[in-house]
DNA sequence: AATATTACCGCAAACGTTTGCGGCTTTTTT
DNA sequence: AAAAAAGCCGCAAACGTTTGCGGTAATATT
């Protein structure tokens, strides 16, 4: 069976294909009696208008690209069902793509939302991208772009970001106050900004607040690589109180290098970290983070996107802040 | 700016249309000298197709639906991840709508694939889903149907699934070898089909193997429920010395209380699971567990959609192997 | 009773494609 | 040299909507 259409409906009906569109949507125009008659038989009959027909007639498509490095990921996995959300509530569809940090498909997949015409952009560009020449493209065709988490350096972009100084403080001040003396800061790729914003946060809050800390700062690129470095440390006779990981890779290494040492926390070591929550609570006791909620995030810039689309926004950048969850792990 | 079109490069270039169409699509009828002339214009404009226009105009929108309970869930984004590499190479692409394991969003969903015309599906259904109406209107309108992981139980239709009487035998067997007395087994809702299959497979592969094993099922929905009943389990008199956990949910909640009564793993406790390999690796010593691909699953489900959509396959049942994977917690 | 208003509905164009068909040139065949 | 074929291109309809405009019949106003 083929699907119904208004002029299916309408010839079965003997009205004008236009009465029934008008109808079904409730316009004032049609009396009550031919009104009721229509949605019934639309309703019988399932009908569903064509999008494809509707957004080329109307010249909106109603639809929203996402690109992220990768879906398999705590924090774009929540930020995208954000995003869901809204986009239900407010009659959007999504268009997810992923990059794996490939400028190459970063740009196809420009090249997609363009061919889609969708009506907003969510991005999150790769940390090799150089060339902005796929969005260019898309501004100019006045599609917004609402940049999130990995953002361009560029001025007058609408980029949503985490407080990253905020959330390494945090972290720090937590630590001061159960007042540890011998820390492990645990960091990621030193080229990421992501990591000196929570370095530089970090380091100085906790230098501030004593000189009686000693603070040893180590990077680390995998969970394998943490889970190296920690184990080493963990052997070495000074041993730490505290252990920060500025993201949930480096906490599962982190924690497999405890386990397997079996250093009782909190008593023996404390651990805290920043994450959006799913892996501090997997283990017991649950681990203290800094909440990055890649959800709130998504609510903050849907909402942007919406009144940039509605043209009633100017570019600018927001910041969200972050709050601490405290688990039982310091 | 508005995107270009193929009438404004017919008109600044004085062809037609359907000339301009057809020399974009390389077809025969076109000299060489105006083929060139039209590819470089649309080039240096950045032409692209309207999708709304081509598949309101070819009655196919080269766009498949994907329903999962959740995204941020190991097995599917892996799933997914399968699915969205074949589409890109196919030229289709993907909507993905999450159920959050409710019947009504289900049923909405589906809606929503009717009205974007998706030319097929694939879904994976909530327990609790009785009501399969909402699938059969899209089997009415011949818009083919692949369910996956979580099936219905009628006939006729489209499954991909894992093997999941295997896979619970398998784990059954490991357990058998290391000699283990007193076993619990960790199952989800047993309304479901893959739990049904799974527990059937593991119960009776452990009981004909040996009278001796005490082997007590117990049924968890959600991992807090799975953390309670291991947590009382472990606080009994006679104490387990394995447990299995039928996915990954289940095995999060075991493993918290384990940690949290502190049994030494494996020395106190075996540990053995179903799942992708994800949750497993995150503790040490490594759980050992039987790999169910969500990666190849896609990748297979995929190809047997591709042949429905085409038309040259009926309603099959197709399952996947799955393998041991060894870690140190039996 | 003539006029103005309102209620209800249909016509037709438009959104941007694709494609069957037909037409005009030019070339090839007999 | 006439006929056939091939090469190249445009016309127009169709996909399923939405919407401005106009029209007719019923009702309300003077």
């Amino acid at each position: 069976m083929t699907s119904t259409t208004l002029k299916k409906i309408a010839e079965t009906l003997g009205y004008s294909i236009s009465t029934v569109s008008r109808a079904l949507k409730h316009h004032p125009d049609i009396s009550a009696a031919t009104r009721n008659k229509i949605l019934e038989l639309a309703n019988s009959l399932d009908y569903e208008p064509n999008s494809f027909a509707v957004h080329l007639r109307t010249q909106d498509s109603k639809l929203i690209g996402i690109m992220v490095p990768a879906i398999s990921n705590f924090f774009y996995e929540s930020f995208i069902s954000a995003i869901e959300e809204e986009c239900r509530k407010n009659g959007y569809s999504i268009m997810i793509l992923q990059t794996a940090n490939n400028p190459n498909i970063e740009a196809e997949n420009a090249r997609l939302f363009r061919q889609n015409r969708v009506s907003g952009v969510f991005a999150c560009i790769s940390a090799e991208t150089q060339n902005f020449d796929h969005f260019t493209k898309l501004t100019e065709l006045n599609i917004p772009i609402v940049f999130f988490d990995k953002v361009p350096p560029m001025e007058g972009l609408n980029k949503v970001c985490m407080a990253d100084e905020q959330a390494g403080a945090l972290a720090a001040t937590y630590i001061i106050k159960a007042n540890k003396k011998r820390v492990i800061g645990l960091f990621g790729d030193p080229r990421l900004s992501i990591t000196t914003k929570r370095l530089f946060a970090f380091k100085s809050t906790i230098e501030l607040a004593s000189q009686k800390i000693a603070l040893s700062v180590l990077h680390a690129n995998t969970s394998e690589n943490a889970e190296q470095l920690i184990n080493e440390t963990l052997s070495q006779s000074k041993k730490p109180d505290a252990i920060f990981c500025m993201s949930d890779e480096l906490l599962i290494g982190a924690m497999k290098a405890i386990q397997q040492k079996e250093r009782k926390i909190p008593k023996e070591i404390g651990v805290i970290s920043i994450s959006n929550g799913f892996i501090p609570k997997l283990f017991y006791p649950e681990i203290t983070y800094v909440e990055t909620s890649g959800y709130k995030l998504g609510k903050l810039s849907f909402s942007h996107l919406l009144s940039c689309i509605a043209g009633s926004a100017l570019p600018q950048e927001l910041t969200l802040d972050s709050i601490l969850v405290e688990g039982k792990s310091m």
